[in-house]
Parts: C-alpha cells; sequence; structure tokens
DNA sequence: ATATCGTTATGCAAATTTCGCATAACGATA
DNA sequence: TATCGTTATGCGAAATTTGCATAACGATAT
C-alpha cells in the first residue's frame, strides 16, 4: 500500500487513565538527568505549566510517589524521581523496545504491499 | 505492579496523518453493514456530523477513494465502501490481532510483577 | 533578622479543538 | 412536482489545551 505507515504506541493505565506513554517518559527522564521539573521543560521545549499539569496528571494516578520535591532553599528547589520510577521507566522501555521488535519483524514486510 | 495495565494502539498513517484506527475502523464496518453513514452513525451512537467529519478526515488523505457516496433517491441516498476499502479493512485487521496476540504472549506475565 | 534567587505551584484568560444542533441540498420515485 | 431519507455544512456552544503572570517557598548569604 503505497504511502501507508504502520505505526504503534504502548502506554501504562491505572484504573483506565494514563499512567506513562512516550510523551511523559520524555518527560520523566528529563527531569531525571536535570535534577529539576522547570529544566526538564526547557530542555524539552515545553512550558513549565505544561510540564507540571503533566506530572499531576501522573501523580494523580500512579500507585506510588514518582517524584520527590522540594521548594526553596539554594538553587530554588529540585525534582527528583523516587526508585520506584525508575524502576517503572525501565520496564516500560523494554515493553516498548520489544513492541518495536515485533512490529518491525513481523509486520514490515506485510507493509510492502 | 499493581493495577498496572499495558495498553496498546496500531493505526495507518500517510505522510504523518491518520488514515485508520480503531475507531475509524469501526465506524467503515458500521457503513459496510448498514449501508449508510447516518444509519452507521445511529448503530455506534455518535452523531452524523462526527461520524461525516471522521469520513473526510479519512478519504482526505487515503491514496484511493474510500467510499461511493449518493445523494437523494429512494432511500434518500446511501454510502458505501471501495473494494479496495474492504482489503485496507482487512489487513488492518490482521495486523490488530496480530499485535495484540504478540503482546498477550510475550508482555502478559511480565505485567504481572 | 532579612534580602536574594531560582525553583515549585496555580489562577486565569486566550487560543484551539471538539461537539452537535439546525438547516440546506439532493434526486429517484410516487 | 411533492415526498422522503439521506448526504453535506455553517455556526455557535462546550470542552480542552495552552501559556502568561504571579504567588509561595526556604536554604544561603549578608
Amino acid at each position: 500500500m503505497k504511502g501507508v505507515r504502520v505505526r504503534s504506541k504502548i502506554w501504562l493505565e491505572v484504573d483506565g487513565k494514563p499512567l506513562l506513554g512516550s510523551g511523559r517518559e520524555r518527560l520523566l527522564r528529563a527531569i531525571d538527568t536535570e535534577g529539576s521539573l522547570n529544566a526538564a521543560a526547557a530542555e524539552l521545549g515545553i512550558s513549565y505549566r505544561k510540564a507540571w499539569a503533566q506530572l499531576q496528571h501522573m501523580e494523580k494516578h500512579a500507585p506510588f510517589p514518582l517524584v520527590e520535591r522540594s521548594k526553596g532553599g539554594k538553587g530554588g528547589g529540585s525534582t527528583h524521581l523516587t526508585r520506584e520510577t525508575r524502576e517503572l521507566l525501565a520496564r516500560y522501555a523494554r515493553l516498548k523496545t520489544g513492541l518495536n521488535e515485533l512490529i518491525d519483524e513481523k509486520f514490515a514486510q506485510e507493509d510492502e504491499s
């Protein structure tokens, strides 16, 4: 089928509400490397407001605390991932790469038709 | 991970624009069985306006005509799928069930952790 | 004590998107 | 040429997303 591409997406939900998809994965990883939500938002080129809202939604449905935040102090504050969040990210990454491999293997040639 | 579910979605795109996902698949199948867009919308419990817009978007990016429409006449009019659309639907269905099987096989137990 | 500074935390209005009501257009048949 | 059930859309309302502006915070420096 000329010009038609197969795309896919995998994500985690908790009682029907989105918990972690690839966009939010990017945000969490940026928080991890930057050490603050503010810097993470800048890194991703999105507004702090938006990044904050995304994190809020995630935490609202997460079965455990995703981050530890601090306000004020030297450097103004910080946001760090919890250990459980790092594990969740690792699990999600495995899931995603696994899915992509499967799709490549199984459907790539079928897609040439 | 307690209460966390893995969800996934697969769809077709043509130059970055969505062509066919599971919602639109349902619409096309309803059109096929009902013989009209109007009846299909009722069948799915969505407004005609919405179904019409979805079909418009699909046709805007499809590399071939998706439906044949008629206005007026006995019965007021009709919408029918083209042969190529039926083939596209079949291909998409295979893709989707294949993906679901793979996910069940590969990731279901991993999800129990 | 208190001023500073960069972060977290939100209110709120504007912009965008989605939704659906209302209505026109259509044309084979009666 | 009147009817009838469909396709086709304009348009305002409703919902959602976006981002500007501003407050709150508190360890450190003064």
